[in-house]
DNA sequence: TGATGTCGTTCGGTATGCCGAACAAATTCG
DNA sequence: CGAATTTGTTCGGCATACCGAACGACATCA
């Protein structure tokens, strides 16, 4: 019955040997609540305890909250795009960013 | 009485020249909820909420959430593209690289 | 053995995130 | 101008995020 996110906050968690109370007290918040995101069916924690989370497990909130959903060597295919991205111009990475805008526009 | 967040919040929303309801449509929220994030005194929204917001704002998560300034500089538009890019089907981001490769041979 | 401590689990209550619907203001258009 | 439409605002209420406190399971140690 957890959830991804869940499964991850456990893990990282016990990969730094935390206790739910430890956790929790360096979070600002309880150790039934941590222990409701790591069991319960679909947790919806509030944007503050997941960066404050994130922040002590040392990833991103992003990666706590996504599905992971690429495969590594997909991922090193995106990191390169991005990074040529990253090369462009000003306007010219605006014309990209337009295009990917209106993608699903029907 | 507004907060940072919903400052910027606004201003994104306005530059996009969307209304509360077209916001809130984009975002599986209720207009008055998006009016109460930008005008409440100190909003919590869950970290689903500010995902989604952020999205559509073109923004990070992290820059609606920490940033001080209500104008996001070009690293965070950057980064906001590129988990844009990220959550396409693999052979529509096949496409967005192609175009980019096209780019420079004019 | 049983006292002590640490860890995870359960549960009742409170605050508030988030909603729909009604209302007010502004804007468009005849 | 007034009617229609679009925008922003207010409000009552349901659902749930988040809490503290009590509980059971397990290890440690006298």
């Amino acid at each position: 019955m957890p959830s991804p996110l869940g499964d991850k906050i456990r893990m990282l968690r016990k990969q730094k040997k935390l206790s739910l109370d430890q956790l929790a007290e360096r979070t600002d918040s309880s150790k039934s609540y941590i222990w409701e995101l790591e069991n319960k069916d679909d947790p919806k924690p509030s944007a503050e305890k997941i960066g404050k989370i994130a922040a002590v497990l040392e990833v991103t909130a992003e990666f706590l909250l996504t599905e992971a959903t690429t495969t590594p060597d997909e991922a090193v295919v995106d990191e390169a795009f991005f990074r040529k991205y990253k090369t462009m111009s000003e306007p010219d990475k605006k014309k990209i960013r337009k295009i990917l805008d209106a993608w699903d526009d029907e």
